[in-house]
DNA sequence: CGCCGATGTATGCACGGATGCACATGGAAG
DNA sequence: CTTCCATGTGCATCCGTGCATACATCGGCG
């Protein structure tokens, strides 16, 4: 029983290494590049002015968070003559979600079985 | 029409706000602590000592860590004697993830709906 | 066609914060 | 008291952010 336990435990270990990708963590792990992701949560597609018009910071930080967030996979680049555009990608995210989401589920009654809350 | 949309999306954005807490992901932006997460979640409950023996890292190193991943919630604590012991908090994990999730699925039809994968 | 202004990004530099190490401290068991 | 486990502390080091500036690219206009 304790083996099968260790066994299952394992498995959802290796599974979950797969997908908890510490870049996601990285881009995420900013105070501004959150704000920045709500924002345009908010407004919806944007300019890269737009958004940095709206933070204390430079412009140019302002493109490298979004260049960092671009290559997380957190916003979608799309690039119209002079002007680059950003908006959240919103598939991307919910189907990273839902995987790490559903190892969690896994390893949720091999962990604290007996857990109150 | 797009006005609603613009109401729907700063709707969205305010209950992504109350979510989306940076803690978390500072928690896991640093790869040893993900490291420490698999670890954890492939063993099960473990001693200080048990885990810092699977890391270069020196075992106050390790401990820091542990108390970083405790203070996000990622992790549970439990003393017990002069061991201390931590278990991945799985229900906790599931709960804020499913938060986000849902979150993330409410925007999704307002930031590209248009979106092809 | 060619110059100019605007937009976005790259680069050099300084600062702050976090990591990692070594050692010291605190506490509990024997 | 001694031993062992976990954590606190001081220090060196490294990484990332933020600022300022320079560069590249695209549009517009004479």
């Amino acid at each position: 029983m304790p083996t099968a336990n260790r066994r299952s435990r394992q498995k959802a270990a290796r599974e979950l290494a797969e997908i908890f990708d510490s870049k996601l963590f990285k881009a995420l792990c900013e105070p501004v590049r959150v704000e920045i992701v709500k924002f345009l949560t908010a407004e919806g597609r944007c300019d890269v002015r737009t958004v940095a018009a709206h933070f204390p910071q430079d412009a140019s930080v302002v493109s490298r968070h979004l260049a960092v967030l671009h290559q997380a996979g957190v916003l979608r680049r799309q690039k119209q003559g002079r002007h680059v555009f950003f908006e959240v990608n919103g598939p991307e995210m919910v189907e990273r979600m839902e995987k790490i989401l559903g190892r969690f589920r896994n390893i949720l009654p091999l962990c604290c079985p007996r857990n109150e809350r």
